[in-house]
DNA sequence: GTAAGTACTATACCAGAGTATAGTGCTATA
DNA sequence: TATAGCACTATACTCTGGTATAGTACTTAC
């Protein structure tokens, strides 16, 4: 009934660590969707508060900086009128281009097994 | 010097739904490096405590049972002298090789820039 | 008989993630 | 004159994820 299993805690822990520092750097409900609508081009505040759903602005404004931290958002400062900011991804930040759409793709089938 | 930027809400909001769910059923600190632990094989709740650096058995048991809710996680009680009982990862959970996979890399190339 | 291993649960506690609401200083537009 | 938009910050509160520590019931091995 039962085997003996195999255990290699040297090899399972070489696999978790690195994954849990990236854990650690994408901790949070919003760092994520913030990513991803900055994969789709350059954004404001503004158009950030506005395209994702529920966030609010201490959320947004404290999880920019957090990104911004950690050099996967940049933040340009316009001397315009009211003030303009700009946020964009920067190269770092879109290495993780591979790991959003794996997420995306688990998502997408977990929604649709959860639909039924 | 600014110029104007494209703004596709829906597309952008049909991306970060999925990955919502997702970010909920995988959140927190420890989900994701039990996840690992069991993709190695099945093991018991002592290995993993062991396995698992600084996890506490509270938190063990909690995110287990939260991962079998969620049919990633697999329990199995054998009726021995003291209880054993097993875990394994479904073919649900398997599913989330890529993801796994993804972040893992990424990780490791993160810690490399870390590390200089 | 006592220590150690098995798989947990109980209790207490805290920091910080997240929410809600309001306010700032500036300006162009109605 | 007043309202709306811009990019935030301030304050206050809640809630839960996480830590720490201890204890359970059972049994085999020393």
């Amino acid at each position: 009934m039962k085997e003996p299993v195999v255990h290699d805690p040297q090899a399972c822990q070489k696999k978790m660590l690195p994954i849990q520092d990236a854990l650690e750097i994408l901790s949070g409900k919003w760092k994520l969707p913030i990513l991803i609508a900055l994969m789709f081009g350059v954004k404001r505040f503004s158009d950030l508060s506005r395209e994702i759903p529920r966030i609010t602005d201490r959320m947004l404004s404290k999880e920019l900086k957090d990104l911004e931290m950690n050099k996967l958002v940049k933040r340009t400062v316009y001397d315009t009128f009211p003030v303009t900011v700009e946020y964009t991804m920067t190269d770092y930040g879109k290495s993780l281009k591979k790991v959003i759409e794996a997420l995306g793709e688990w998502g997408e089938k977990h929604r649709e097994k959860i639909m039924k």
